[in-house]
DNA sequence: AGCCTTCGGAGATACGTTTCTCCAAGAGTG
DNA sequence: CACTCTTGGAGAAACGTATCTCCGAAGGCT
């Protein structure tokens, strides 16, 4: 039994063997009450820099690691913040799988670390009882589906939900997206002007709105310049199919003179077909797909691609959330949080506040009827240093 | 305030306005005790299955969610698992920066999640303060370097480690790891027996277990076998000095007839440096290299790549922690961490226990002097399905 | 009839903090 | 001297659960 538990008087009867320190510990060890250890612990109260030294000393000494559970339980403040990422197919998890996702993924735990929480990654699946174990501060949701019932479940207990991806019909507490439509007119009118005359599209079946928004642009564009649309569509985490769908649409007998993308793989498919047909790229057949992987810069000849710049998005996303869970608005120090809880906040407020971010198109030879200068070192013989 | 807070008698003076039913309240409208409530829920005691389920039911309707931070404090359990990778250079993390740590960090996710835990990612430098503040059961360290405070610290306060990596010199509970030195050799033998006569090593700077258990591998075969070594070696996190090495080991004046690299950029970078100096792969130069990527199965020319089953090892390892966790000995069901607790049970035991993982060598053209027949469907013309 | 066992459940305590409230003693002030 | 104000700190009440202990009642057995 520690000498202070036996000071304090609590366990008369019990003996604590050889558990951690305590706050009593440290209390009864540096002859003050536990208020004062706390205070002086967590920089609150008034106290002079002796006490707080000297107690500081005497925590460090017991080796005192005050506890998380108790804290969260007094604080109602976990410091956890949830990531999910939406399940496609069997796996439980696209997480990591696509370029996006971990990158987004890295950049919201960088930004989560740096504000003091840390990210736990959360199936998007709430039948995991997981869910219910965990004290969330917080939520950051990628890409929900419409009407996810996770979401609205989360929304309604007060939990902060941010999502990436413009949500369909759940309630939220933020959102950050990229402005798809800016970005599919942008690389079409970038195709025109590299001499296409028939764009074609490669994009998937569901329905979520990366998918849904890029493909009304495009149909909306076509529209607008008379073009007849040409497209195919694939289940996007079925990577076989994509190849499928890659030749299937280079196998029309209206072939498109330049095709865009929707996926990351897309572009190796896109090539690898290409090639069995025996269209040059970029003489023949134009190219661009949307992929944070910077395995396009080396192919032969080089993709352009689309970046839907995943780090920012990540960034973006977890400091909204965590605003709103601190209730700083935007820097004016007002807790609104406190003053409306996030189940009255979109009471007649409309829509949830969203940001549009840009996108940025890596330009390069796929693209490009003349191909840009390219610097390529000459080769050195061997034994030059 | 509620009707069951008014009843229950607790706070007479403040009104607790909008919060969560608590388990009281649950209590209160069921006519029960809050005992009752908790075996009910929790499926423990003795009750008949009319209670529990009228208990059950109330609570579902009440939106009753116990609240995760009061469970673990009392019960020591919070479901949370940490995994912390490694940081080297700037950034904080490479955490999915390689393909390797990426998929072990999926598989890992996916194992923790199907035993009822959930991943924290956590930074390894334990200055970040996040590390106090959270309540873990254990930790999953990728790669720790010799001497690590951050898992002596773990260890000592009692939390069950476990490494993917052979530790150094730091205790951990248990460790799981490949057999690096079998892989080398296992590639060693397979170059030989392709005909290489000379073969290289691109290896790195760094100390961590990997790369020195991987280039010993590699020094002692080519004394066995009388070769002289030749390799280089580089600053494995940074992108750019592998292509300078991988172009350094191809300079050489006894330039190699065959390499491996012990990183996943190597391929495409020896690639690169061959294609420089006019060498064909694999007629000139064989080539074999670490990665998980399967850019490699598309390259010009395919390149053998040696999988280190990352996703086999984050199965291994989270199983090996939460066995530990909960005091499971591999299914015998002694409850060993009740009666030996961590800090005890390395006292005269020798190491810790380690698993060696075995690796797969994925055979391609480029370490196939007789380049294996390929199937390559015939281009087909358009407007054939 | 008396005793033992099982059933169904209530009461109370402990988990380890944070924080609200309050108090004693000294210091300044009229 | 009587008073207020400030300083430094103590006490105790939560936070919401799990679980240990105990108890009455009903039934079974000798």
């Amino acid at each position: 039994m520690t000498a202070a538990a036996n000071q304090s008087g609590r366990r008369p009867t019990t003996s604590r063997r050889l558990e951690r320190a305590g706050i009593r510990d440290v209390a009864a060890a540096a002859g003050v009450s536990i208020t004062t250890v706390s205070d002086a612990l967590n920089g609150k109260g008034r106290l002079p820099d002796e006490t707080r030294s000297r107690v500081r000393e005497v925590a460090e000494r017991l080796g005192y690691r005050p506890s998380a559970a108790a804290r969260t339980l007094r604080t109602g403040r976990s410091g956890l913040i949830g990531l999910t990422v939406t399940t496609y197919g069997e796996e439980p998890f696209t997480f990591t799988e696509f370029a996006y996702f971990a990158e987004m993924a890295r950049a919201a735990t960088s930004a989560a670390l740096g504000r003091g929480y840390a990210l736990v990654v959360l199936p998007a699946s709430s039948r995991h009882d997981v869910w219910g174990n965990i004290a969330l501060d917080g939520t950051v949701v990628i890409d929900p589906p419409d009407q996810d019932p996770l979401v609205s479940e989360l929304y309604r207990s007060g939990v902060p939900v941010v999502s990436d991806g413009k949500p369909g019909n759940c309630p939220v507490t933020a959102w950050v997206d990229n402005d798809h439509e800016a970005a599919v007119l942008g690389i079409l009118d970038h195709l025109s002007e590299a001499g296409a005359r028939r764009i074609g599209l490669l994009t998937g079946t569901s329905t979520d709105t990366y998918t849904r928004l890029s493909t009304e642009a495009y149909l909306g564009w076509c529209a607008k310049v008379g073009q007849e649309p040409v497209y195919e569509t694939y289940p996007a985490h079925d990577p076989a199919a994509g190849a499928v769908a890659a030749d299937r649409l280079l196998a029309r007998p209206d072939r498109p003179d330049a095709v865009y993308g929707l996926f990351d793989p897309n572009g190796t498919d896109l090539l690898a077909a290409a090639r069995r047909y025996g269209l040059r790229v970029p003489e023949d057949l134009l190219l661009v797909c949307c992929s944070e992987s910077d395995v396009y810069a080396t192919t032969e000849p080089p993709i352009t691609t689309l970046s839907l710049k995943p780090r920012k998005i990540g960034t973006t996303v977890v400091n909204l959330l965590i605003d709103a869970i601190e209730g700083v608005d935007s820097g004016t120090g007002v807790d609104i949080a406190r003053l409306f809880p996030p189940r009255f906040r979109t009471a007649g407020t409309g829509p949830p506040p969203g940001t549009l971010m840009p996108t940025e198109l890596i330009v390069r030879a796929s693209s490009q009827r003349r191909s840009p200068r390219t610097t390529v070192s000459p080769p050195r013989p061997p034994g030059e240093v």
